[in-house]
DNA sequence: AAATACCACAACCGCAGTCAC
DNA sequence: AGTGACTGCGGTTGTGGTATT
């Protein structure tokens, strides 16, 4: 019944590969490739490791087209885009960014890019369940996922990122939007000082699970004790001020909206994401564009309202 | 100069779905 | 149809290099 043994685990080498290690394999591969059976390559191609290993390996490191080194401000904001509405589905993400791999994207992700994030999370301490959601999203996550998280995309003068979101209702899903999450006309693109912002009405934050959760990967709250919303988290644990940031409203509405996706849909990561297929992947992470003088252009072409985002 | 802390990246682990027997 | 190996994925841990004390 059923196949042959794996492997045999007490005579497989763990840990860094070798120079030797990684030239067997690459000969090996490049020669015969990998017929479909990685768990026969090790000893095929003499090299005392698991196939799983080989694997892993070769699609991360040795593999030709392989983009080693620093990520574009466009690979970031395709990467935030795609995490924003997707979550944490890195082998969805990777297949957008040609040569990068979702091991180096995760990574990315959790050493650099996380952080930047974070470090602009304003920190709430009244937390209560936001208004119930339109039932009317109930039967379709993507339209809502698409509709209510906007692209970001970068200002004119690359300093910041930026997040989108239409004067006027591009759909009547987005048009029931609760009303505190609205636009005023201040927006100034390249002004954290002088930005559109979303509101939270008193005593709202916007995120039912903790606010860092969307950027922690769920590992909790880190909320202040003494009631002040005034202090976050930043590099090596340094706390950041509010006022030190410029502004302070982005997150709540992007807390918000993933929380409703969320909430609509009861468990975002293993049910929206699921609902994606690589046409509504691409849809999104090409909506936006910049335009002549930076603003950024919806599908229809047509200039969004703007605010700063992510203040590196 | 040594010890420690931090960081980035590579590699491993465990799970779920698929497939071969 | 049932069993168990194989594959792919995401989360976590390990390792080596660098910075700081």
């Amino acid at each position: 019944m059923g196949r042959a043994p794996c492997c045999d685990k007490a005579n497989v080498k763990k840990g860094p590969w070798s120079p030797e290690e990684d030239a067997k394999l690459r000969d090996y591969i490049e020669k015969n490739g990998t017929a479909g059976n990685w768990i026969a390559l090790p000893q095929k191609a003499d090299l005392k490791r698991c196939g799983k290993s080989c694997r892993l390996r070769w699609l991360n490191y040795l593999r030709p087209n392989i983009k080693h080194g620093e990520f574009s401000i466009e690979e970031d904001r395709i990467i935030c885009t795609l995490y924003v509405t997707i979550g944490s589905r890195w082998s969805i993400i990777a297949a957008q960014l040609p040569g990068r791999t979702d091991n180096d994207i995760k990574n990315y992700w959790n050493t650099k890019l996380k952080k930047k994030l974070m470090s602009v999370i304003p920190q709430f301490n009244q937390r209560r369940a936001p208004p119930p959601f339109p039932d009317s999203y109930q039967d379709s996550p993507l339209s809502l996922s698409s509709q209510m998280l906007p692209p970001l995309s970068l200002d004119s003068n690359s300093q910041y990122y930026t997040c989108s979101l239409n004067k006027q209702p591009a759909s009547q899903e987005f048009a029931s939007l609760p009303q505190y999450l609205s636009t005023n006309d201040n927006n100034s693109l390249g002004n954290p000082n002088n930005c559109s912002s979303f509101q939270a009405p008193e005593g709202y934050y916007s995120p039912l699970k903790e606010s860092n959760n969307f950027l922690s990967g769920g590992e909790g709250s880190c909320s202040c004790s003494d009631g002040s919303s005034g202090g976050q988290l930043g590099r090596a644990g340094e706390i950041i001020k509010q006022e030190d940031m410029g502004f302070q409203d982005y997150s709540t509405y992007t807390d918000y909206a993933y929380q409703c996706v969320e909430k609509t849909n009861g468990y975002f990561s293993e049910n929206i994401a699921e609902s994606y297929n690589l046409d509504d992947v691409k849809r999104l992470i090409g909506s936006t564009s910049l335009s002549c003088n930076g603003s950024i252009l919806d599908e229809n072409r047509e200039e969004l309202d703007l605010m700063p985002m992510y203040y590196f």
